[in-house]
DNA sequence: TGTACATCAGTGAACGCGCGTTCACTGATGTAC
DNA sequence: TGTACATCAGTGAACGCGCGTTCACTGATGTAC
């Protein structure tokens, strides 16, 4: 892959990722990748294009984490709890620090940002990418909550995915917040960890 | 008020819960109203400006509705819980939708987008105007769960809020996967019945 | 080793288009004397 | 009751601008014979 193509990449999911897609001009991206103007639609053929390479990117690092994360688990073990799925999400999404500076947090703001811009063509491309890894997720859970029927277990997965979601793409915000009301800086792990135990016993509401 | 402002501020408010502010031209917006195109720099001055006009009108209504419904709550009372804090939203809620078609809805949606969509001048206009009500719900819950301490409450509150508003924007996408799913359909007083008992559970984890 | 051609990465300038906003203007209604 | 002027709601056309995309082109490297 030649320099240019990543130092497009690059720029542009921090650039997506502050500012949402569809506010972000390819003459942004280009001039703080420092490359032409042009090369956008040589490597990538469109804006819409490079948009899904930049969310691929992420995608193909975290799935290869989680599904490395889910083989190591003993299914049939009884602490199989929705605590310690949720925890078993900590690691791979902590690994993406170290593939890119901030990788966590880019990550769940381009997720987020995915979620909300209604063009469909991203949400086509996610699903038929990766929907088998929530396939994955979802009998895990219901593993750990036999006693939910399936409409329930449908509810509360997608409460759940919508609050780690929202909670961990708005937690700039959240966190400028706390630091003026509260004096106490946070990170995503940090976030993550007050957030488990929040939606675990959410899980568990009878 | 005229005829025109009022045909603008109806169409207005249904693109932009469709579509986005950025993603909605004031073309289209007048397209649809069937008004002339510079009406809405006469009336409102600017699109920005048409953006608060929007949400202002929502937040009036809903405002007033909360603090009719908290002024009944006999704040001494031992029954006051999150659940039924929480329930006590539902009412405010639904009266939206006897003054615009599906009004509880299209509020949330655009909550959810002024949210997302990242030009800081809401977020201010929004806390300006309506932080008291923030304020005030902040107060009642803690009332709700003496034995949470300022951080854990902090960090509870927006969480659920940020539950709160994903679930309901995004409560037609979700519809629709639910409907595809498990062939039921759902409305926003359905999802707020099952919203409710999983948030006040996680709000009570320990 | 030399020549001819093909492929590839990248570029500078221009294209047409849709955008928010502005401006000079119209016609109806209200107000003063 | 009549006239002169002001205010107001609304309009049609144009403005300049930033956008994604295209196109003809360059220069470096690889391949065939």
């Amino acid at each position: 892959m030649s320099d240019t193509k990543d130092k497009i990449l690059n720029a542009a999911e921090i650039l997506f990722a502050e500012h949402g897609f569809s506010e972000t001009s390819l003459r942004v991206i280009t001039s703080v990748a420092n490359v032409n103007l042009a090369a956008v639609n040589y490597h990538f053929g469109s804006k819409k294009e490079l948009i899904q390479a930049v969310i691929d990117r992420y995608f193909t690092s975290f799935t290869e984490y989680v599904e490395n994360e889910f083989s190591l688990l003993d299914i049939k073990a009884e602490q199989i709890s929705t605590q310690f799925l949720l925890e078993s999400l900590i690691v791979p999404m902590l690994r993406l620090n170290k593939i890119r500076p901030d990788g966590a947090a880019t990550f769940m703001r381009l997720l987020g940002r995915a979620y909300t811009e209604s063009q469909g063509h991203l949400k086509t491309f996610l699903t038929e990418k990766y929907g088998h890894l929530l396939t994955q997720f979802t009998a895990l859970l219901q593993l750990a909550n036999p006693e939910l029927d399936n409409k329930e277990m449908f509810w509360r997965l997608h409460f759940m995915l919508g609050t780690l979601v929202f909670a961990l793409a708005g937690h700039h915000a959240l966190s400028e917040i706390a630091e003026a009301d509260l004096n106490e800086k946070v990170d995503i792990e940090g976030i993550l960890h007050r957030l488990i135990p929040f939606l675990s016993a959410a899980m568990q509401s009878s």
